[in-house]
DNA sequence: GGTTAGGGTTAG
């Protein structure tokens, strides 16, 4: 690629020149000089309109100034680019970038005497072998980010344009380049032949189908479909003509790229090669094909996880995995976990502890969670090779019900031979979302025994796992413990409701009951703000409001008087749509320098919600603000003074007293600025509120029922409220613990036993007084979840 | 350069 667009965030740019490369002065620009792998950079002082010379040949001619000699009586060269590179860097070149150039000619300048300029110049172009890098200056940077929805920034690539058949139009004997949605995939498996083998059918808007034999000896160099909907674009596919129907297949240059078919999902192609062009029209491409599949196609929704098995069924699992063992000749066992437990009790598949493959103590403590998956034939080979840990998406799994004797029955998972259906199996890159998510789940599952079995020796375990089944586990807990236990007071007895209900407050009490109802029933209903100062309770705010707030304040033009001060860098943009809204940013530096986006805060004016939200998504802090006539300052306490990550942080509209945005220079000033929400708050004269879990349990012990509130940050459930909101996992990880706590359509009798401490205290108001009971000092147990 | 597979569930 050479003509490759970078970000430069402020005298540094993001992503570092080649290794090989070694900077060249201005005065060793000269004949007689070696410049293999060396690179001049300057700043683009004047740039020339672009030409054609009379062959005609594109030309373009820039000026750059040597910025390490700046005060030289000749300090700047012209620069003449030719062909594809010259249109491709006129289009992106303004002046101000920085250029830096690489493999290029060095001649004798024929107008240096007229000019005054350096006594050589530098010829590029594509056909030489020249490189340019080109860094924009923040802003243009910028604009970027909202046009191209990232700051991944297309590479402007000399490389031959590309022209791409439709599906309705492809000819037989023919080698072509196209797009295609993946309507169905087999994941790359061993062929019988010397190679891997991926079958893809894809499909286009005009709705015809091709279904494409693709083969390597490299499993990296097939496509990397990880589900249907998935966007393909091959290069060199050989189309030929089989049972009456066009056929791709691999030829010799074949090539391919991989994106997420998401609607909105960043544009980042996954591929093997390491070199490929990729420009703003292709990114264009997959956001038309992406809107069309979701108004055209039916995408299967997210896969099932093994809390959601259906017995008989087949299903799609993407899991990690913890141990492997061979069976025997045809079949071998994958041993993997999802973080949720089956419903249902599960196979194991009796292998000897030491063909088990896999941290012991790992999979001693994960034994409840952990499915066995048996692979048989053609994936054996496959299954042989995957590394411990790595996270896999097993393809058409068969959940096999199977019968022993008297009623029992378990699941078996199996992975037959063959290919019907897709079946097979893929490695998942830690990049990979779903990865992200998964694992980000993961790590929010508390281990049962993690503390005790730590020193077991490696005999005790081999005596332990693979020898309770889940029916014995269960019995266990049903029989003996309780599925939330006490972080206090272990030492106290246990007091009956009956006695509770007619004793006077204030009081504590340490109980066991049953929980026969709970309000909200809708979980996400259970999460308020709490303000510590004054104990009020607020509903969190919707974004509609948050947008509406955003809204008011766009009106009101930023203030440029209050642009660039020392302590942060603005930028504006104005928006391409109609409106041409402005928006300004406002970086917080540190030591004057401006830092990486993911450790930046910045400050933004004018911005709506979506925007807002992107932000958070590359930067670290977000804050809302307006302009007034000497200050940035916070919008209305109904909006968050603080976005980081994915939580909104609010302040108490009663107790805060918001002072103006520069005392947050103080902490900018800091040695190493961690911008700590508490910490940002307290500058800011902010009283935060704190997200909680408010519920209410109806608790039940044969001797009466009482009603107690559970008021929990984080330690009841083992889950920040403050994330519960924007984290489908840790909501789903709740509805699972509230359903073992209580589970629906159970009798009284079959409901398993809570162990809690409650305090009794006294409500009065005019009209009457009562008692209430609040739960605390009791935890989740560590293996409910 | 040839082959492999060429979509439509195993039956362990």
């Amino acid at each position: 690629m050479p003509v490759q667009l970078l970000k430069i965030v402020k005298g540094k740019p993001e992503t570092p020149l080649p290794s090989h490369l070694q900077k060249e002065d201005f005065k060793h620009l000269q004949e007689g000089f070696d410049h293999t792998n060396k690179y001049f950079e300057g700043i683009v002082v004047v740039s020339y309109p672009l030409t054609k010379l009379g062959d005609g040949t594109d030309f373009f001619k820039v000026v750059l100034q040597d910025m390490d000699d700046f005060y030289s009586r000749i300090n700047s060269i012209n620069i003449l680019i030719y062909g594809k590179m010259a249109e491709d860097c006129a289009k992106v070149t303004r002046s101000g970038d920085t250029f830096v150039v690489a493999g290029f000619k060095l001649e004798k300048s024929p107008t240096a005497r007229e000019d005054g300029r350096h006594d050589c110049h530098l010829k590029l172009s594509e056909e030489a072998g020249s490189t340019i890098f080109v860094y924009k200056i923040l802003g243009e940077c910028l604009n970027n980010f909202f046009l191209f929805h990232d700051f991944i920034i297309s590479f402007q690539s000399v490389a031959p344009k590309y022209l791409y058949t439709p599906l309705n139009d492809l000819k037989d004997g023919t080698v072509v380049n196209l797009y295609g949605i993946v309507k169905f995939f087999k994941p790359p498996y061993v062929s019988k032949g010397t190679d891997y083998c991926s079958v893809v059918t894809l499909v286009d808007p005009s709705n015809v189908k091709l279904t494409c034999t693709l083969f390597n000896g490299n499993l990296d160099a097939l496509p990397k479909i990880y589900k249907v909907g998935d966007i393909v674009r091959f290069h060199r596919i050989k189309i030929r003509e089989y049972n009456g129907q066009m056929q791709g297949i691999t030829s010799g240059g074949f090539s391919s790229l991989t994106f997420d078919g998401t609607v909105g999902a960043p544009v980042v192609p996954r591929t093997s090669s390491k070199v490929y062009t990729f420009m703003d029209e292709e990114q264009k491409v997959i956001e038309e094909l992406r809107a069309w599949a979701a108004s055209n196609l039916s995408i299967p929704g997210p896969a099932a996880k093994l809390s959601g098995v259906q017995p008989m069924l087949f299903f799609d699992l993407t899991c990690q995995l913890v141990g492997k063992a061979k069976v025997d000749g045809s079949s071998f066992l994958l041993k993997v976990w999802d973080g949720t437990k089956c419903p249902y009790p599960t196979w194991k598949v009796p292998v000897e502890a030491r063909d088990m493959e896999g941290d012991k103590v790992h999979l001693y403590q994960l034994r409840k969670l952990t499915v066995d998956i048996l692979v048989y034939d053609n994936h054996v080979q496959l299954a042989k090779s995957f590394q411990i840990g790595s996270f896999l998406r097993i393809y058409s799994i068969h959940a096999k019900q199977v019968s022993a004797h008297q009623d029992v029955s378990h699941l078996e998972f199996h992975l037959h031979g063959g290919t019907c259906y897709g079946r097979g199996i893929g490695v998942l890159p830690e990049s990979n979302p779903d990865v992200k998510e998964l694992k980000a789940f993961l790590e929010s599952v508390d281990l049962a025994d993690t503390q005790n079995n730590e020193s077991m020796s490696s005999l005790e375990l081999d005596s332990t796992f693979n020898n309770l089944t889940d029916h014995e586990l269960d019995l266990e807990r049903c029989q003996q413990l309780s599925v939330t236990v006490l972080t206090d007071h272990q030492d106290l007895s246990n007091t009956d409701l009956k006695t509770i209900l007619n004793s006077t407050a204030p009081q504590q009490y340490r109980i066991r009951a049953k929980l026969r109802t709970y309000k909200p029933q809708k979980l996400y209903q259970s999460v308020k703000l709490h303000c510590s100062k004054c104990n009020s309770l607020s509903e969190v705010p919707d974004g509609d409001n948050f947008d509406l707030i955003l809204q008011g304040s766009a009106i009101t033009a930023p203030n440029l008087e209050l642009h660039n001060t020392s302590w942060y860098d603005s930028v504006m943009w104005t928006t391409q749509d109609q409106k041409q809204r402005k928006i300004a940013i406002h970086f917080v530096k540190h030591d004057e320098m401006l830092q990486q986006p993911e450790d930046t805060l910045l400050m933004i004016e004018g911005g709506t919600l979506k925007e807002i939200w992107k932000l958070t998504k590359r930067f670290k802090c977000v804050i809302p603000v307006r302009s007034t006539d000497n200050n940035l300052e916070l919008l209305d306490l109904s909006v968050p003074f603080l976005v980081q990550g994915g939580t909104k942080y609010y302040g108490c509209k009663q107790c805060s007293s918001p002072k103006p945005m520069k005392s947050l220079s103080s902490i900018a000033a800091k040695q190493e600025p961690s911008w700590e929400p508490t910490e940002i708050a307290q500058v800011l004269g902010i009283e935060p509120l704190q997200y909680v879990f408010i519920m209410k349990f109806t608790l039940v012990d044969g001797t009466g029922a009482l009603n107690a509130y559970l008021f929990d940050y984080e330690k009841f459930f083992q889950i920040p409220a403050s994330e519960i909101l924007t984290n489908s996992f840790l909501q789903e990880k709740m509805q699972m613990t509230m359903n073992m706590l209580c589970p629906p359509g159970r009798k009284l009798d079959d409901l398993p036993w809570l162990e809690c401490f409650i305090r009794s205290y006294n409500v009065r108001n005019e009209m009457k007084h009562q008692v209430c009971y609040q739960i605390f000092d009791t935890t989740i147990a560590e293996d409910v979840v």
